[in-house]
Order: C-alpha cells, then sequence, then structure tokens
DNA sequence: GCTCATTGTCTGCGATCGCAGACAGAAAAA
DNA sequence: TTTTTCTGTCTGCGATCGCAGACAATGAGC
C-alpha cells in the first residue's frame, strides 16, 4: 500500500463535511474539537492523532475504519 | 461508538504480531519504526500517530481499515 | 550453571499535536 | 454599502509523539 497522507484524510473530511451540509464549527463542536484545528486537518497542514479522527468521524456518522477505507481508496 | 482507547490498538496489534510469529524487532524493522516504541504501543503505554499506524497495519499484512475494524469491534 | 533472544521500561531530545484566540478574506443577504 | 457567516491562516503554549540508546528481567536451549 502506498504512504499515509494526511492530505488525502484533509479532503475526504472536507468532502464528507460538505455532503453532510455541515459547518467547520458545527463539525468541530460535535467532534469536540477546536475549529481552527479541523480547519488545519481539512487544508491537510496538521496530521490529526487516532483519537481526533475517531471522534471526526464519529460525529460524520462514521466509524475510524469507514472513514479509513475511503482514505485508503482516495489514495493514490 | 466508544471512545478511542491506544490500549485496545496495543493488544490488538500484539495478537497479531504474535499470530504471524514475529518478533518485534522484525515488526518495527518492516514498519520502520523504532523497537522501544513499538513495545510502548503494544503495551499501551503510548498513543500511536495515525501513520505510525498505517505502516504497523502495513507491516503486519493489513490495511489501516481493517486494523481499525479489528479495534472497533475489540473496544468495549 | 551459562548464553542468547526477546521483551518491558526508562532517559533525554527534537518534532509535532491540539488548544485558545485573533485577524483578514470571501460570499451571501439586506 | 453594511452585516453576517464561514473559512483560511497565523501565534504562543503545554502535551505528546517518535527517536536512539541503555538496562534489567524473562525464558529457551545447551
Amino acid at each position: 500500500m502506498k504512504q499515509y497522507d494526511c492530505r488525502v484524510t484533509g479532503s475526504v473530511i472536507h468532502r464528507l463535511r460538505l455532503e453532510r451540509g455541515l459547518t467547520q464549527e458545527v463539525l468541530s463542536g460535535l467532534a469536540g474539537i477546536a475549529r481552527s484545528h479541523l480547519a488545519m486537518i481539512e487544508a491537510g497542514a496538521k496530521d490529526a492523532a487516532v483519537d481526533t479522527l475517531w471522534r471526526i468521524a464519529d460525529a460524520l456518522g462514521l466509524r475510524l475504519s469507514e472513514l479509513m477505507r475511503i482514505v485508503e481508496d482516495s489514495t493514490v
């Protein structure tokens, strides 16, 4: 498998958030993280920790394994 | 879903490594991380970053999504 | 007994995460 | 234009990751 690239994760989260019609403010609130941090993660400028991604996936109505599967399938 | 607990991830990695008959030395070498670090992760004393888990899963012959699914199913 | 392989656990040290808070830019509504 | 909402990006700051390296304990095999 290819290398892990947090920019892929960021764009996937960004897309899923928009699909659900959520703002960064709302999603970060649901996930319990700072909005500025979520913005950085979506931009691919920060590499989120596992429990952070776990909570974001939860807030998106997914399991982390499902989120990671999307990331894997999106990884070039 | 329950909260993320790195101790569950650690015990899952530990079990999968033994099932494959790998030593910490070998697995950490395959994953490209320090053995002491892998030991800490297995013990649940350290919370590994995503790309670290990605490489460990790879070295175990799994995708991260598959590893996380096992962790989720093992999470109480 | 001894040796070897494996593991658990510690110490710095540099790099990065995640936070609160701030500021400016963009876009829409009025 | 003005107001509002949303977003992108920055600054410290404390906490944690991940490393190399070391040491002791365990267990298997001789």
